[in-house]
RNA sequence: UCCCCAGUAGCUCAGUCGGCAGAGCAAGUGGCUGUUAACCACUUUGUCCGCGGUUCAAAUCCGUGCUGGGGAGCCA
């Protein structure tokens, strides 16, 4: 018999005669007569209770079943007299597929993040990661589905790359040389090694996005991303994925209104489609979530010039423990004062001071300032990163050489420029701080199954 | 990497002024009413994070290391 799963039984209109679940033991409660169980196989948030009773030939065993353990069930699906369900299922088979041992360390009552950290492969098995991961399951999905609908075609850039200096931080250095063949011979010999070339994991894959932007049309990305900083805080770590859209003849504007046009459509595609998932987090996890999301969903994304901000936050009257100075980045809190306290609202900083972004950043006329952009949103704070891309080879030429970059190994990024040069525009938003934002989950390390992060790679 | 906080039973945590190591939950055993984190009774469980120091005596005070958390920087 075909096993029927849990969310598609309780969402059944009429009882069904025979059915087949499978799934792990939550709960257990017994009398004499009966057992209750609650099955969960990760189909939904919720269990099935399944009743079995003591006349079943094997019931000394199901009465030993312990919290975690897997069984199949083989019976009818009733009506429940009980309170708290519609369905419940009365056994007449059970087949015990695995009796966990006593030391099982998920026990029916609430457990620290912390400590389900130390046990990531198991924390999926509990209410709030199991909704967790299938919203982030969702939500790729809603990802894909957004830019297939928009026309975008799907890339796929490489993990290894041999750009040297992308310009994101620390990179993760890629070789096939055994550490003592290196140590032997003192030094790194990139010409001794796989690629007869130093190489790396990627930190962005825009680069190569803007290649294909300029021969499809409008591309996406969507994959793994690494960072060898040496980070410690909830928002960071060194392998997460990040969708990057590039779009041929776009500009700033047409940039921040796609960004926006995404969020909002992510946020919308959640509370519709992931509801009973999405309700334990804004119920238990975060009472003020749902608010949120309606903003995140209802209002207009407030847009303001870097140097507005600066001028803003120096007439707010609020005291910062750091100074807000025009020139230079903005503070964490300076960030969290405008999203999170003066708009209340994800907001948009627009047009940098060129000396703080990177060189494929496009020059504004004022000479000074580039058109970036960072979308802050309230709590997380930067979640989208972009710009319009520099399209003038001479103005890309002079960034380079003022930054000190190696023109010759950027040759193919610059011959872009010279053939079919076009304005164009991308950004890169992480998809766990999207998801940090709407499950209203605090730390990055649980929006991700198995976390990397510094001194960490168990499981 | 820097600043702050924490580390006591499987989990969550209490432990007063430095003086015998505790509770709830879990687990085990028995009972039991169609139960809902079931309930009732009984029982087991400790490198008090490691190392060093002060002291008659350290979970408690001091130093140091490790681990975790919060914040900062870097950014997505």
């Amino acid at each position: 018999m075909k096993r029927t799963k849990i969310n598609i039984l309780l969402a059944s209109d009429e009882p069904i005669e025979k059915i087949l679940v499978k799934g792990w033991v939550r709960t257990k409660r017994d009398s004499k007569e009966f057992s209750f169980m609650e099955l969960n196989d990760g189909s939904c948030l919720k269990n099935i209770q399944v009743i079995a009773d003591s006349r079943l030939e094997n019931y000394s065993n199901i009465s030993a079943i312990t919290t975690g353990s897997a069984v199949g069930v083989e019976g009818k699906l009733v009506e429940s007299p009980g309170k708290g369900q519609r369905w419940e299922i009365h056994a007449e088979c059970v087949d015990i597929i695995n009796v966990a041992t006593e030391d099982y360390p998920l026990q029916k009552k609430r457990h620290s993040d912390e400590f389900l950290r130390t046990i990531a492969h198991l924390r999926a098995r509990s209410n709030k990661y199991g909704a967790a991961f299938r919203i982030r399951s969702e939500m790729a999905f809603a990802i894909h589905n957004f830019y297939h609908e928009k026309g975008f075609r799907y890339l796929h850039t490489p993990i290894i790359t041999g750009s040297d200096c992308e310009g994101a931080g620390e990179m993760f250095r890629v070789t096939s040389l055994a550490p003592e063949a290196v140590a032997k011979a003192g030094k790194w010999d990139f010409n001794q090694d796989f690629f007869a070339h130093e190489a790396n994991l990627t930190v962005s894959g825009q680069l190569s996005a803007e290649m294909f932007a300029l021969a499809l049309g409008d591309v996406y990305t969507f994959g793994p991303t690494f960072r060898a900083e040496n980070s410690n805080t909830s928002r960071h770590v060194a392998e997460f994925w990040m969708v990057e859209p590039e779009m041929a003849f776009c500009d700033l504007a047409g940039n921040m209104d796609h960004a926006e046009e995404l969020l909002k459509y992510l946020t919308r595609y959640a509370l519709l489609h992931c509801s009973e998932d999405m309700a334990l987090f804004t119920e238990f996890v975060d009472k003020g979530l749902k608010k949120v999301l309606d903003t995140l969903v209802d209002e207009e994304y407030a847009r303001i010039s870097y140097d507005d901000a600066v001028e803003l936050l120096l007439k707010s009257g609020k005291k910062f423990e750091y100074m807000v100075v025009n020139g230079k980045d903005l503070q964490s809190e300076h960030e969290r004062f405008l999203a999170g306290e003066y708009f209340k609202k994800p907001v948009f900083l627009v047009n940098y001071p060129k000396s703080i972004k990177p060189f494929y950043m496009r020059v504004n006329d004022d000479g000074r300032t580039v058109a970036a952009m960072d979308l802050l949103v309230p709590r997380i704070g930067e979640i989208i990163g972009g710009s319009q891309r520099e399209e003038r080879l001479e103005m890309l030429e002079q960034r380079m050489d003022q930054m000190g970059l190696p023109k010759e190994s950027y040759w193919w990024y610059l011959d872009s420029r010279r053939f079919g040069s076009v304005p164009h525009a991308g950004f890169g938003m992480g998809f766990e701080r999207l998801l940090m934002l709407i499950t209203g989950i605090t730390n990055i390390r649980d929006v991700i199954p198995f976390p990397r992060t510094p001194g960490n790679i168990d499981f």
